[in-house]
DNA sequence: GTTAGCACTCGGACGCTTTGAGTGCTAACT
DNA sequence: AGTTAGCACTCAAAGCGTCCGAGTGCTAAC
């Protein structure tokens, strides 16, 4: 789609202007912003024409011209000029996250970050991938029979469970099961470690397998849930702020309160900064919003997401180089906690 | 305040009513559902009387009535009949809750599920009290200089972080790490490990103290960190269904996203259920609300609070056993999974 | 290709009326 | 004394017509 250079200038300030009022706008208004000197007039030739093309949308006949799905699209591909984060932002963004913390801290306050910044909701998730590996298990009794099992991942989550057992807990016991997991579990990808994978362990221990199967199913449970991305959500309240959301607002939150269809949009989150405008996600409740999700990489192929969940009029321009942003901090913050110069 | 038996047996029924729908009740439509029989105009006359007393009010002249909030307390105090949970929803709660996992977990399911029941936003915080000691302290090396630290309360709570130092972590060194907590920090109470008690014990320790210093000051942030009572928040979204509420819905939003004024509501729990209606809790953002707070012990002095917070038309007779009935159930399984018979 | 001018559209605000649920009061009834 | 029927009154909500103004599309002239 070719555009004369005053309908790309006319569709940009379009954009840009109802981006940061709301409202409609209209040939008269739009002749005062623009730069060139043209009568209202020539301004609306332009307008219906882009509405002709479907870049622009009228709520109704007598009110002024909002961008469309494809008008933010065109804007966001060929027109748009993405303000850097000035370095105070980045300072307070850098002070806010800290440093000395674990994985799930980064995230958590990437997250309230990310909300407070953008006014919108935020997501994060934590990292995960096919390599992720055991680091380190730990058995802590707490009563004769009950013990805490944790579990910490290469990419340093740390997964916890209360396990039971019929038999008492003996110093033996644990002198065995350190035994096993070290030898055979630490250092093992997650996904090696299944509950089938466990009975055959455990069946190869002979007279201690049954004392020791209840530890070692718990250890399998942990596997998994590490293995699974945790997401974490954010400013949900933020939303509540725009009217053109205000409509829907209850099914949005329900939406954003589900993990399962949350976790299925952000996993289709690709490489660098990606935008989804309206109904280009294709969740009905999402139809009115605007997913801006970005990778971040720990090492490996392991990785996270973070996105920002907004209407349709998110100030792309400089939301997108924030999200960019943050996601490389936090990469690179998880990677140097995580992996140092081991 | 004395009241006829005519006059409970309307306020009773205005209150129920008003709980069910939502909707002020005026004096025919009470005049079908009440057992008795008299008049509209009896009824008129009764419900003058106890809008006088101030237990009933007007959204408007030519609208029914609705109660106060000292309706509610009237209602509460003398008039209502609790009606327990049936079997069905026991066992339902307890199996969403499940068993097998750790404080935290079971936190979040509880929170969780009281949301679902209620139809309200519900809040859990973990155990804390002053009696609360360190279980395990453990330093897993994630890099040459780097150390993830996990701490273990006697309540079941993991906390974790990130530690970094500018000496190598070397075995001696995390043997004597092992060493000095072990012997000088597990089992004391939280509330001994602060930052200058560890640096009395690194000062103590002479020349290792210069690389112990980062972990054990690690150490006292954690146990700051387990200290302090996490507030989980779930259901948020429920009270945007409510009318009433809607007007100040972001208020009430933002007010439940902030941490700070949630847990000073909160500590202000005593024993058994206690249930704040509208402005007897002293948030402004909570003036349309009712709050239900409840104790869970976990043994020892140490205990936690679950909550319910909701418009002002709460169906307590309800909720009050459905609390009563959770915070008992999570104070068994966290006094079990913790303290078993040890 | 641009512009001035003009008739037209349509949502939003305003004001008016109607409707009906609900009240308070009075006077009669038990 | 308590209860009831009856009635005038109130007031929010809903419906309706009008006006206003921002904005449009079209035409004819520049």
């Amino acid at each position: 789609m070719e555009l004369s250079e005053r309908k790309q200038k006319i569709l940009a300030t379009i954009v840009e202007q109802y981006i940061r009022t709301g409202e409609p706008i209209g040939s008269k208004s739009l002749m005062e912003i623009l730069p060139m000197k043209v009568s209202s007039a020539t301004i609306r030739n332009e307008m219906a024409e882009l509405a002709a093309m479907g870049l622009l949308e009228q709520p109704h006949t007598s009110a002024g011209r909002v961008p469309s799905h494809a008008g933010y699209r065109y804007y966001i591909d060929h027109l748009m000029h993405t303000r850097e984060l000035d370095d105070d932002s980045r300072r307070k963004i850098e002070s806010a996250i800290g440093s000395g913390s674990d994985p799930e801290h980064v995230l958590t306050r990437a997250g309230e970050v990310l909300a407070d910044l953008t006014g919108c909701a935020a997501v994060s998730t934590t990292p995960a991938g096919e390599s992720t590996r055991i680091r380190r298990i730990e058995m802590v009794p707490v009563g004769s029979r009950t013990a805490m099992l944790v579990l910490l991942t290469s990419t340093g989550i740390l997964k916890s469970r209360i396990c039971r057992t019929d038999t008492p807990i003996t110093v033996p016991l644990l002198e065995r099961f350190y035994n096993v997991t070290r030898s055979q579990l630490v250092g093992k990808p997650l996904s090696d470690v299944h509950t089938t994978a466990m009975q055959t362990l455990a069946a190869s221990l002979g007279a201690d397998a049954f004392s020791m199967l209840p530890f070692l199913a718990g250890i399998a449970e942990l596997a998994r849930d590490a293995s699974q991305t945790d997401i974490h959500l954010d400013g949900q309240s933020n939303l509540l702020g725009y009217r053109e959301l205000e409509d829907n607002a209850y099914e949005l939150m329900e939406f954003l309160r589900n993990g399962e269809p949350l976790s299925a949009l952000i996993s289709s989150s690709r490489g660098d900064v990606q935008v989804l405008i309206g109904k280009e996600n294709k969740f009905r409740q999402l139809a009115n919003s605007s997913v801006i999700l970005a990778r971040y990489d720990v090492g490996g192929d392991e990785s996270g997401t973070l996105g920002v969940i907004g209407p349709t009029r998110l100030d792309y321009a400089k939301l997108i180089p924030s999200v960019r942003f943050l996601t490389d901090l936090v990469g690179r913050l998880l990677t140097r906690s995580i992996d140092d110069e081991e």
